[in-house]
DNA sequence: AGCTGATTAATTTTT
DNA sequence: TTAATCAGCT
């Protein structure tokens, strides 16, 4: 054990040394707190407390695996095995599946994702008839969340005038009523969403001062890396479960708090040392991950925040190279440059796909990066987005399982009970919804006893319904007996899932059954690892719990070689050799969406500093001048954060603007050629604002250059894609089956958008070959 | 009930 | 530009 803390440096060793009693650490990124709290709970154990006695929450699964991993390295496999270590979320989500009876849950409820949650309220809203588009889900769900975060419940809301009035203010009068909905239709369907997994604990502790005591007892040392994203649910559960002993270790950088979004409060992190009595403040300031340069530019872009607590992150590492920045003219510029970038550095210095990373502030900007990796044949993995579990197949087939474990589960129930289809439509789904809610039962109990009540229902429909309680008691049956791995196959095949999309017979029909086999693969070595374990038969309630709170991260197998592509956010506590934060615009980051307030402003900042300290040797910071946005072309200006940082440390790629501007509306006179007795109009559309357009390539011959079918609109219209090169411009537009002309402005402003029939298409390009450019 | 084309909304970040 | 939803038709 010795060995490892004197591998620490001084400031490293105090919080590992202080065995009792409250304390902050706080850790400027890269300043090694992840090695601290390693060794601190091994040092914990080799002191003789209990691995069984410590609990360590962390962010991420993927981070408690590794910590346990590392400890496990120290003290041996078994005495680590016997650790609580995980997310707030998944340890919770355990300790209420053994106590759930206590709050009225069945153990084996559902965990809603927020695709469930918000169908659900999409089925609120719509059945209480209100206007979706002053209630929309999203939004919804969004205060739903804060003030489950702030242990607001249904009942607090209605005793809380400010809350209503301020609701009402926002046009929405009857939030209340679809809390109160949407937590009754949650109970009733035995599911948590995310963050009541936090509430109920909190309810959980409060209501119950044995089970309180119970865990007090038994979480005696309790450790919370990331602190400074903790909300208040979370900040309750930890000072509750930290009350007897007051052993509670916290970590954190209030610089790298960037979820105030999703509740986060850094005030949490700001006033730990009021929270408790005499706590140890320690800091960690020295990073030994990045070079110097990287370390005082962030450095210089911290400084302008006004909410931190002091702190001087610093390093004895080298200079390293001063930070690039390039401009580039579109966003898929921007992706070009970064693709040759990593091609040039991987051929110049023998690096590897897997020692760079693109940073990016919205999902949305990944596309452009891939597009350009793709080309020039770089492996990529991009994090985020839409996760595995997440794609329509995979939930279809989950939706099945979960409602073995939990027949109750409405929105598994609604999304598979006609699908594939088999005659139980809409109609009889909304006769079941209201039954259900007239006798305060769930949906699939209804249609246990649905021969026993009168829903106006023919004697056909009544037998598909018994058909799918009958083909869902099956799988339970065979649940009892089975591993997960054997029901599932079994649910795919009987259910027709996968018939279904091989009759589709399309390559995105091809790929979703690649993708259920996939996810059949994940259960089979989920049910293996298992079995190891204790020698018991992998469960499935176990695998859906699993599933219900991964994250595309945890997931991550790390053996392949490839560029990282993700978000700032899921970036947190990784790091690079060289790091592209792209998108460097005004804006865009920061977001647009920010900028109303200083605190906003604030955590855009803390998350560009994030983005930067993941760097370790070469930090890229590249902007596009115009980039494409919802289809358009809109111009953007640089991030002020480049101009906040010293220009020491950086160095331009380009050389000073030229002051060039990028103009990418050409007008076309279309009247001119095209005789439009000739075409075959459909009937206008409104609405549809014209658009178009092109870049200056010159080229010699008008021809068509690419003509093929595009899936679009869910995989299943005839829109063609073409580009066509007209005198001196390249015109690249989509042109639809059996659409129309759109025309409108006058002499030099007219624009147009032309959307042709496929089968005439040809002829009309001759037509096109003709125009006049204007201007 | 299911298909098709038309219309419209969405881009902050996620356990 | 994409994907979801709507409206009208078979």
């Amino acid at each position: 054990m010795q060995r490892y803390i004197s591998q620490l440096n001084e400031a490293q060793q105090a919080p590992v040394l202080q065995k009792d009693g409250p304390m902050i650490v706080i850790a400027g990124a890269g300043s090694g707190k992840t090695r601290v709290l390693t060794v601190r709970i091994a040092n914990l154990m080799s002191q003789g407390v209990d691995a069984f006695n410590i609990l360590a929450l962390t962010f991420t699964n993927k981070a408690a695996r590794e910590m346990k991993k590392r400890i496990a390295d120290i003290v041996g496999t078994n005495e680590a095995k016997n650790l609580w270590m995980g997310t707030f979320h998944s340890v919770f989500a355990k300790i209420l599946r053994s106590e759930a009876d206590k709050l009225g849950y069945p153990s084996n409820f559902t965990i809603y994702d927020s695709q469930d949650s918000l169908r659900c309220l999409g089925g609120i809203i719509k059945e209480m008839q209100l206007d979706k588009d002053i209630y929309k889900p999203k939004q919804i769900l969004g205060r739903i969340s804060s003030y489950k975060n702030s242990l607001i419940t249904v009942k607090a809301y209605f005793n809380n005038p400010e809350l209503q009035e301020a609701d009402a203010m926002s046009k929405k009068p009857r939030m209340g009523e679809i809390y109160q909905q949407y937590v009754e239709r949650c109970f009733k369907s035995g599911a948590m969403d995310f963050d009541d997994l936090l509430l109920k604990t909190n309810e959980l502790l409060n209501l119950f001062p044995d089970v309180l005591a119970k865990y007090q007892d038994r979480f005696r040392y309790i450790l919370v890396d990331e602190y400074q994203d903790t909300n208040h649910s979370q900040y309750l559960i930890v000072r509750a479960l930290s009350d007897r002993f007051q052993n509670i270790c916290v970590v954190g950088d209030d610089a790298q708090s960037i979820y105030a979004f999703r509740g986060a409060n850094i005030n949490n992190i700001l006033n730990f040392q009021k929270d408790y009595e005499n706590v140890q403040l320690y800091r960690l300031e020295q990073n030994y991950r990045s070079s110097k340069n990287i370390v005082e530019a962030a450095n210089n872009v911290i400084d302008k925040n006004k909410t931190k607590l002091d702190k001087i992150v610093w390093t004895s590492n080298d200079d390293g190279p001063k930070i690039k920045v390039h401009r580039s003219l579109t966003d898929g510029e921007e992706g070009r440059f970064v693709a040759a970038t990593i091609f040039e550095q991987k051929m110049q210095n023998q690096m590897l796909n897997g020692q760079f990373a693109i940073l990016y502030r919205t999902n949305a900007q990944s596309r452009a990066m891939e597009d350009a990796l793709r080309k020039r044949d770089i492996p990529y993995r991009i994090y985020g987005g839409l996760s595995f579990y997440q794609r329509k197949e995979i939930k279809d087939v989950l939706a099945y399982l979960r409602l073995v474990i939990n027949p109750k589960d409405e929105e598994a129930l609604v999304r598979v009970i006609n699908y594939p289809a088999r005659g139980i439509g809409d109609t009889t789904v909304e006769k079941l919804t209201v039954a259900a809610n007239h006798y305060k039962r769930s949906i699939f109990e209804v249609m246990e006893h649905i021969d026993k009540i009168d829903l106006k229902l023919n004697a056909g429909t009544k037998a598909k319904l018994n058909d799918f309680v009958t083909m869902i008691k099956s799988f339970q049956v065979i649940n009892e007996n089975q591993d997960a791995f054997f029901l599932t196959d079994h649910v795919t095949k009987k259910t027709g899932l996968v018939q279904e999309l091989k009759k589709d017979g399309t390559p995105e029909g091809i790929a979703k059954i690649e993708n259920i086999e996939e996810l059949l693969n994940g259960i089979k070595d989920f049910t293996e690892g298992q079995k190891e374990i204790d020698g018991a038969r992998g469960a499935l309630a176990e695998f859906l719990e699993d599933v219900a709170l991964a994250t595309d991260l945890d997931k991550d197998t790390g053996d392949d070689d490839r560029v990282a592509l993700m978000t700032i956010h899921l970036a947190k506590g990784l790091e690079f050799p060289h790091v592209f934060i792209v998108g460097l615009e005004e804006d865009l980051f920061p977001s647009a969406m920010s900028l109303n307030t200083r605190s906003e402003l604030e955590e855009e900042r803390r998350l560009f500093y994030v983005a930067l300290t993941r760097a370790e040797h070469q930090a890229y910071l590249t902007y596009a001048q115009s980039r494409y946005r919802w289809g358009k072309l809109v111009d953007s200006e640089p991030s002020r954060f480049i101009e906040e940082i010293n220009d020491q440390y950086l160095e331009y790629l380009n050389p000073v603007d030229s002051g060039y501007r990028y103009k990418p509306v050409m007008d076309i006179d279309v009247f001119g050629d095209i005789d439009k007795s000739k075409l075959r109009l459909a009937k206008p559309t409104a609405g549809t604002p014209p658009k178009y357009f092109t870049r200056d390539e010159p080229v010699s011959s008008a021809n068509i250059r690419r003509l093929k079918p595009v899936s679009s609109n869910s995989g299943r219209s005839n829109v063609v894609d073409a580009n066509l090169n007209v005198g001196n411009i390249v015109m690249h537009e989509r042109f639809g089956k059996g659409q129309i002309v759109n025309i409108e402005g006058i002499g030099a402003d007219k624009k147009a958008e032309i959307r042709f029939d496929v089968g005439g298409l040809k002829k009309l390009l001759l037509r096109f070959a003709k125009l006049e450019v204007i201007g």
